[in-house]
DNA sequence: TTTATAGTTGGGAATGTTTCAAACAATTGA
DNA sequence: TCAATTGTTTGAAACATTCCCAACTATAAA
């Protein structure tokens, strides 16, 4: 029950990540919207659901594509954002219903 | 299902700052330590498990203090963290188990 | 009283994060 | 082609976080 031999593995960084994403308060209502809604979502309309200039918003979803938590798809000049809810699940089980 | 009509209420508030305390590799040790153990642990002996300058520990220990994820008790001149389990299981089910 | 131990606090440097304006690229429709 | 729409990028300002040194308080032991 040593802390040093059980460091952060790599999925422990993964939920790190995952943490830090959700602490911020715009990045924590996207991804709860997204897994209410429980389907892909258009940035213009996400932007239209939660009041984040534009620039932030694609800052903010860059950060949880980074992290593994959304994935885009471009359609036309559309983008479509969907959650990774099984990757989440794989690691942190339960915690999406409960947010 | 409209974000602006759900907006981060109180408890919500207190999860992201779950999440923030979480995101940070000293406290996510601390936190994960704490419950694998499953009793409290003075903070020299925590230090003994967890290479963190003894300033830093306190640091840390204050904010997740604040935040409400431990508390704490003096017994002379030792001071003993105690993680809040049930606080935290009440807003995050599970959550702690997946640490 | 003196010394050692446990932990906190203040300060400051280094670093990281968030936000927005402005400029940009790409696609669609007139 | 020209204009509108979608979203990204860059850069800078503002702000927040983390870390460690040094000084501090308080308790316990010598």
């Amino acid at each position: 029950m040593d802390i040093k031999q059980s460091p952060v593995s790599a999925t422990d960084e993964f939920k790190r990540r995952i943490f830090f994403a959700l602490s911020e308060p715009g990045r924590y209502k996207i991804v709860r919207m997204l897994y209410r809604v429980g389907h892909e979502m258009g940035c213009s309309e996400l932007n239209r659901h939660v009041e984040i200039d534009k620039s932030t918003m694609s800052y903010h979803l860059r950060t949880l594509r980074e992290i593994g938590l959304v994935t885009t798809r471009t359609q036309g000049r559309e983008k479509f954002v969907q959650l990774n809810v099984d990757r989440i699940n794989a690691v942190l089980p339960g915690l999406l219903a409960s947010l």
